[in-house]
DNA sequence: TTAGGGTTAG
């Protein structure tokens, strides 16, 4: 379709009522102005602006307010606009005023020039125009672009002098600027202030909330949100508090998230269901999460990314290759960490030689240049395969220096496959760089100790204490009738431990007849067996589960959680929901209890397996 | 007479 240029409208620019001379004049002139800028308004590209403003100076109408602001507007809000030619018609006009300076400064931070905002702003101030209302949110944005608090500072303290501290927009953009620059205290501060909220307060107090990691009160802004019946379900709202949810391993806010965005939002959002899928494969729901996914009627990469890690997390390795080769048969191109995914796919499930081949493809198929994290995986791929020199030779060749996870994910296979020698070259280097850990003191102690070089082993705790470094005992966390209960191991302090430990003994013996032995190896003392076994007992996850049989019904779930969310959850007051996919009596495993962490896939929850 | 806030997912 040819277009019609804006100019080839000739009935727009004539004026065609008869009048006396006086009146004619200015009536026409009127209307010329109106014309041109009704014209300013319509031009579809930068040439039709230019055309329109030959035709604005032609006509003598550029010193008209009306005329040069529309052009100006036009030029800077349009997708196809240039700041460049904004500058030219700024610079034409004789006093700008305050609208034209807003227009340029949002010019300016719309092309990510924060600075020329900023510089402009002042320039403003020089030339006496006062301010107004809609200036502050163009230079607060450009302030949290900037992570720049001390300019951003300097702006709150104009709003207050200008008085604009509480237009409902300068509030919510100061929240989102103190948020983005992780001044929680502030952004609280003026949220705490306000006297009228909208949801898109509500929505940048969530943001700030959940992108400094507060994942706690983010729920609790939510929550609050809700109660003061200022609910809107947005999506970027719902992707902050799943995201949230999925970090806390808060699977019934989740859950509930879910159920609001069925009954609330029209249609599938593909950022939404991404993220829900998310949580519910981090909370270890793999079949809702696979329910899920299979109704999704639009997946991204971002979708077969999560999936491809949940599946690699859950111990699906095969299953997760699938999924990728789906992901490419619908033309979706890998990114780096799908790489990530699947190279872990590969290595929890023992698929040596497709990993090694994946790696290869990295580079070759998809022209991406192998990361840290690739050669990680690679390392552990072939160390959980036991082939351990391989491994070795990996490290020396990669192109960059080697990490202290690279080293440490050595370190784990040769215990695995007790050898000490590589062992002590890994141990010996995370001491070099001076990122060893009381974790990583104890790996190579239980290497000595398997080997019953207990010399060696004292030396290594006494190297260990020497860092400074000291053994935490493990905690875990029970979830019974919404309270959570914190066990650590080797405690027998606990007041209900009589009822615990008799079902501790009660288990062992139902595995022992179910034909399983516990691997007293794990026990790095110099102990008789005996005293192994009561240690491996009672060890705070089988202490958790004990109890946990005790107070619960046959047949409800037991969920237990690692420290690093449950302390937080316990802390605030929140209660972990019960999970109803895991019978107390038949745990399973998420995943290959071997497995080790390349990259961060979640939160510390522990689906416990105590089969063999 | 024109303009402003929250963009979140692996």
């Amino acid at each position: 379709m040819v277009k019609t240029s804006v100019l080839h409208q000739p009935h727009l620019l004539i004026p065609h009522e008869d009048h006396s001379q006086q009146t004619q004049e200015s009536i026409s002139l009127k209307l010329k102005e109106q014309e041109c800028m009704s014209l300013s308004k319509k031009c579809s590209s930068l040439k039709e602006l230019k055309q329109v403003h030959c035709h604005i100076v032609k006509f003598g109408l550029f010193c008209s307010s009306l005329c040069s602001s529309n052009l100006l507007l036009s030029c800077v809000q349009s997708s196809w606009g240039s700041m460049d030619y904004a500058c030219s018609i700024f610079n034409q006009i004789d006093d700008p005023g305050c609208f034209e300076f807003n227009m340029m400064i949002r010019g300016y931070v719309r092309d990510m020039d924060f600075d020329e905002a900023l510089f402009l702003y002042h320039q403003m101030l020089d030339m006496e125009v006062v301010p107004d209302n809609f200036t502050y949110p163009f230079l607060l944005k450009a302030c949290a672009r900037l992570r720049d608090v001390k300019k951003g500072v300097q702006i709150h303290g104009h709003v207050f002098k200008y008085g604009y501290e509480d237009d409902v927009f300068v509030q919510n953009s100061l929240i989102n600027f103190y948020g983005k620059c992780g001044e929680l205290r502030e952004c609280c501060c003026v949220f705490e202030k306000m006297e009228q909220r909208s949801v898109a307060s509500w929505s940048a107090l969530i943001a700030a909330h959940a992108r400094n990691g507060l994942w706690v009160e983010c729920v609790g802004s939510f929550r609050d949100m809700i109660r003061e019946g200022c609910w809107r379900p947005e999506e970027s709202i719902l992707v902050s508090v799943l995201s949230a949810c999925t970090n806390l391993g808060d699977y019934n806010t989740g859950q509930c998230t879910h159920g609001n965005l069925i009954r609330n939002m029209c249609g599938h959002n593909v950022v939404v269901e991404t993220s829900l899928l998310d949580m519910y494969l981090k909370c270890g729901y793999l079949k809702k999460g696979l329910y899920l996914f299979d109704s999704m009627v639009e997946k991204n990469h971002l979708t077969y990314s999560v999936m491809i890690s949940g599946l690699a997390t859950h111990g699906c390795g095969a299953e997760a290759l699938v999924v990728f080769s789906k992901m490419l048969k619908e033309g979706l191109e890998p990114d780096d960490v799908v790489y990530v995914g699947v190279l872990t796919a590969c290595s929890h499930a023992g698929l040596v030689e497709e990993g090694l081949q994946l790696f290869n493809r990295i580079k070759n198929e998809h022209m991406i240049e192998p990361t840290i994290q690739h050669y990680g995986c690679l390392v552990d791929l072939l160390g959980r395969a036991g082939r351990l020199d391989e491994a070795l030779q990996v490290i020396k060749n990669m192109p960059m220096e080697p990490n202290d996870v690279v080293w440490r994910s050595l370190l784990g296979a040769c215990k695995t496959f007790s050898n000490i020698q590589l062992g002590e070259i890994a141990a010996e280097k995370l001491m070099q760089m001076k990122l060893i850990n009381a974790s990583d003191f104890l790996v190579l102690s239980h290497i000595y100790a398997e080997a019953r070089r207990w010399k060696d082993v004292a030396i290594t705790r006494t190297k260990m204490a020497e860092s400074g470094l000291t053994q935490t005992p493990g905690f875990s966390f029970v979830e019974v009738k919404k309270k959570i209960y914190k066990f650590v191991s080797q405690d027998m302090a606990w007041p209900q431990c009589n009822g615990v430990y008799d079902m501790l003994h009660q288990m062992e013996w139902q595995l022992k007849f179910e034909g399983y032995s516990a691997d007293t190896s794990q026990v790095l003392l110099d102990v008789d067996e005996e005293e192994k076994m009561e240690r491996l007992s009672r060890r705070s996850q089988k202490l958790a589960i004990a109890f946990a049989l005790i107070h619960t019904s046959e047949g409800s779930p037991i969920r237990i959680h690692g420290q690093n969310v449950s302390e937080l959850l316990v802390h605030v007051g929140l209660v972990m929901p019960a999970s109803p996919n895991v019978t107390a009596n038949r745990l399973e495993s998420s995943g290959n209890r071997k497995s080790r962490k390349q990259h961060s896939l979640g939160p510390a929850i522990i689906r416990v397996a105590y089969q063999s």
